[in-house]
DNA sequence: CTGACAGAAAGATCATACTTTTGGCAACAG
DNA sequence: CTGTTGCCAAAAGTATGATCTTTCTGTCAG
């Protein structure tokens, strides 16, 4: 029962009884208390809370204890944040949020592709591109299949950017493309005119045309940022949102209220 | 010499020394060396290493000890990392990543803003808009006060975007603008384009006119981008190029090495 | 040359003791 | 009655020493 690495085990549950709100923000914990609920020692305690302590989720003070902090507080780009949330009540509203940056990543991730990337790069993204075409025109927009190359096309273009932060969202990207499939908002024939853009782009990229790939990365983007954003801020109807900005829902949908 | 939070002190001074390559990767600790070199205990050191391994810095192993991963296996998106790359040899390189983050973002957010943001905001994002116009028709781009004022119209846009994670990147943005600031890129009459597009923006987000909000922020936003990119790009002949995408140094004078 | 085995190195975990900070409360002075 | 001071206990912060586990390395027999 010892040396298994129960450092992640203990982290994995604790962080996400906290996503989870199965221990709200404002709760007070103490560490002797989590020593007992996990039954591991004080060290493992300790190490576990400094590392959600990192990630703004708790914070730890004298005589108080550990005390969860308001979800704002979390840094939402922390791998494991992304992941409790999208385990747990928040899940829709996770997917909303990467689906939005995602939106933001990609146009410009193209553009920077098609002043970097190196030739082999460039062929590999039309080969993609061509492959998810054929796909497509074959209605098999829900085959796993279809997934893994869109996914890898879309990766495939942000490490292309040749930017370290975009890259690194590669593994945001493929979530909210298998959480796309996953909620089964995939046809199984994709829009023509995505399937184009897609080609369209990778060709941009390959032609280091930098304002073209932009164009038609935005193209492949807009339709799925608009069909989020009219989703959510539908349902603000019932302003009961108190002041908090985690509820989302901003409040207007319409102009100045 | 006790209980000073020491925590936080190792920690910076470890992960900084990490981030300006005084320890490259492939490099290996040990947690006795640790303990010895930064005078503190097992405890201490074993605490810090796991917030470091928890960014991706640095893994542990059993027999082997601790070894410095590399750069591309770091959070690009804890800040503790961005600050660090901020005050070393990375700085250019960092913010040049960032410039073209905020690049992409800033459009989006605005035209999220567009659709969610409450009416106070919507009002203190048109009065930020027309200050800094007010500031820059005074020649005045320069100033301490134009910054201040552009962060903070900068930051309300992505506040109002309801985007957790865009809104997370305030402090990033604010770094960016900052930066150009300090290193006299600022021009002191800011181009009466630039200026109106704030207002623009701002404008279209007041009315909630979301497709002009993304189109003017893009314009914001763009002649930036073009200009860093050009400033770095240059050696994409087309050929191959390996994988290797760190080195690039931005800067914008310098030659590629 | 291959595989099994022994030994050792280094992290992983635990248990415990001591230190420092700090919230709360009670006593006290105004 | 109110505000201030000072003490106490709670809880985190830190330090050590001991033990457990894993895994690398070398070696020796087959």
């Amino acid at each position: 029962m010892h040396g298994v690495e129960q450092h992640s085990g203990v982290l994995d549950r604790l962080g996400e009884s906290i996503a989870s709100g199965a221990r709200a923000p404002g709760t007070v914990l103490t560490l002797a208390a989590l020593e007992e609920e996990f039954g591991v020692s004080r060290t493992l305690v300790r190490e576990v809370v400094r590392v959600l302590e990192s990630m703004g989720m708790v914070e730890s003070r004298r005589r108080v204890g550990v005390t969860v902090r308001p979800e704002r507080d979390w840094n939402p780009f922390d791998p494991r944040v992304i992941r409790w949330r999208l385990g747990g009540p928040g899940r829709d509203e996770q997917l909303r949020s990467l689906t939005e940056l995602r939106a933001a990543i990609e146009p410009v991730a193209a553009r920077l592709a098609a002043g970097r990337a190196d030739g082999s790069t460039r062929r590999r993204l039309v080969e993609l591109a061509a492959r998810l075409r054929e796909l497509g025109e074959a209605r098999r927009g829900t085959d796993p299949e279809y997934l893994e190359v869109d996914t890898a096309y879309h990766a495939l273009l942000l490490e292309a950017s040749g930017n370290p932060m975009l890259a690194a969202l590669q593994d945001v990207v493929a979530e909210v493309l298998s959480g796309r499939t996953a909620l089964g908002l995939m046809p199984r024939s994709p829009a023509p005119g995505a399937l184009e853009d897609h080609e369209a782009t990778a060709a941009a990229v390959a032609a280091g045309d930098a304002a073209e790939a932009e164009a038609r990365a935005r193209s492949v983007v807009t339709e799925v940022l608009e069909g989020v954003v009219e989703g959510t801020d539908r349902r603000d109807e019932r302003g009961d949102g108190p002041t908090e900005r985690a509820a989302v829902t901003g409040s207007g949908t319409g102009p100045v209220p």
